[in-house]
RNA sequence: GGCGCUAUCGUCUAACGGUUAGGACAGAGCCCUCUCAAGGCUUAAAUACGAGUUCGAUUCUCGUUAGCGCUACCA
């Protein structure tokens, strides 16, 4: 059985990047009848805002993707203390009792890679409950192997065989001082017990991903798949954040910028993955029939934007398409809620009226309101009569086009002129030169070439009379 | 510092080891056009660097460089 899990933490908004995770695991899970789940992963109590929550769940009901089923950490926080339990009973794990302040002093600025304390791996059980019980504060921490296992190690879907020596793993918490769980335990405790069955992630956990594997095999889970996905960056390489850029990196912002959902989703999933066949505009079904794993980018993803344009422009032409291909009553309903969010009061059928007028002008929907103003205002500012085009200058057309009386109706005349251009750029192909037809002037001349290859190099060589028979033509 | 990941036009990306390195956005030009759009056509623009394997490397291997991530009792 199929399960894919989304695990936002309410520490911020939702991030694009989030939202980006979200999309692919949604698709992952429809594409192969999946269940998606999305669970809160709220265990950093000092962190998590109600704010940060409603501006999650804002965002994933705008882009109206939905998810079958609905958890919180911090519900089943019984369940990783049992984990914990289990793990420090196997002996997998043991209390460190190291005050958390001289960590950070002795800590890894200092000597350069830190593993453990020393000395608290071999405090026995019975001191170590003893001390326990005695109310000393400890965090729990995980007892890597570094004498019997070697290296750790699984397969990425994305990244392909990963694999590290224990030895660079160091033991990381899995319990703190207060008794809560790391994010590691309760994540890795809560996906085995969801049945998680793919995990779908930021690239920034590819390295986790070892010490995850580990708390699996301690729990006698097998570990799910994995996959991880290029981050979302910006346009300096940086993190994308809100404190250095502003509202451009929640998703609530293209929300109230007027962009569609889909094109939202489209516009996200081009970012580090694609389709291979130079599709660019695609619905949600045709986006959940090409989902893979194997379409999915190695390296880090640029957002384009500027403080002067904060969207980024290929966003904003896919809006536009899909702006262009959505039916005219439904794009006329999203504009009305626009327009009437925006304080102005118009009726259906007038909306209605409008739309066709200003569909090929707007590349986002809030566009409507300087585009189509004059349809609002009750009187016109004042204009020059003389920039008006008098109507008797015009005149109908047996094609139905009102047109100036000296030049021709386009459906008569162009047919001819067309045919003329295309018979001059035949010419201008004919007569540009083309290499490489002889075989003397190929590349590493006298190598022996296969046959296929010189099927292909005549392919290539006859490629610009075969241009200009497809050129388009005008109707 | 240690460990890991990555590297194709400005950006997103394509290319069984054999292509004139393709597409899209953004840019420039032309056409269409009463305007603005939309649309059509054209154009400029890339394999980070250095070795190796090979008849042949964007593709495989190694090194260098650069970027990113992890290195928390954050997630």
């Amino acid at each position: 059985m199929l399960r894919l899990r989304f695990a936002p933490s309410p520490t911020g908004f939702l991030h694009i990047g989030s939202a980006r995770t979200f999309i692919f695991n949604w698709l992952y899970a429809r594409r192969n009848g999946g269940t998606m789940i999305l669970r809160i992963d709220d265990t950093d109590i000092e962190r998590n805002t109600q704010q940060s929550l409603d501006s999650i769940f804002e965002g994933l009901h705008w882009l109206g993707l939905g998810w079958d089923e609905q958890y919180r950490q911090s519900d089943r926080l019984a369940l990783h203390k049992a984990a914990a339990e289990t793990i420090l009973a196997k002996g997998l794990a043991y209390r460190d009792f190291t005050p958390a302040m001289a960590e950070r002093e002795s800590g890894s600025a200092a000597s350069g890679g830190w593993l453990f304390h020393p000395g608290q791996r071999e405090i026995p059980l019975e001191e170590s409950n003893r001390r326990a019980a005695a109310g000393e504060k400890f965090v729990v921490r995980f007892k890597v192997p570094r004498e019997a296992v070697q290296t750790v190690g699984f397969r990425d879907a994305v990244y392909g065989d990963q694999e590290k020596l224990a030895a660079d793993i160091e033991d990381f918490a899995l319990l703190r001082s207060d008794g809560t769980p790391t994010y590691h335990l309760a994540s890795c405790a809560d996906d085995a017990d969801l049945h998680i069955s793919h995990i779908v992630r930021g690239q920034d956990h590819l390295t986790n991903t070892f010490k995850h594997v580990l708390i699996f095999q301690a729990l006698d889970a097998t570990p799910p798949t994995f996959a991880h996905l290029p981050l979302l960056v910006a346009p300096d390489g940086g993190k994308l954040s809100k404190r250095k850029h502003g509202p451009v990196v929640s998703v609530t912002t293209y929300r109230d910028a007027g962009f569609l959902p889909q094109a939202f989703i489209n516009f996200l999933c081009l970012l580090g993955w694609s389709p291979k066949d130079d599709r660019e505009q695609m619905s949600q079904a045709e986006l959940t029939a090409a989902f893979s794993f194997e379409g999915i980018n190695r390296s880090n993803a640029v957002v384009n934007f500027t403080e002067a344009d904060p969207f980024d422009p290929k966003a904003v032409w896919l809006n536009s398409q899909h702006i262009h291909s959505l039916p005219l009553p439904d794009l006329a309903a999203e504009l009305l809620r626009v327009v009437r969010a925006a304080g102005i009061a118009v009726d259906e059928a007038t909306m209605l009226l409008i739309t066709p007028l200003v569909r090929e002008r707007i590349r986002l929907l809030h566009d409507v309101l300087q585009v189509a103003d004059f349809f609002f205002a009750s009187d016109l500012p004042p204009y020059d009569p003389a920039e008006l085009i008098p109507k008797k200058a015009m005149r109908l057309w047996p094609c139905g086009h009102w047109k100036r009386p000296w030049r021709p109706c386009p459906s008569i005349f162009p047919t001819i002129r067309w045919k003329a251009a295309s018979v001059q750029r035949q010419r201008a192909w004919a007569s540009k030169p083309v290499r490489c037809l002889s075989p003397s002037a190929w590349p590493s001349a006298g190598a022996r070439l296969r046959p296929r290859c010189s099927v292909r190099w005549r392919f290539w060589a006859a490629r610009p009379r075969c241009a200009a028979l497809h050129m388009p033509s005008k109707n």
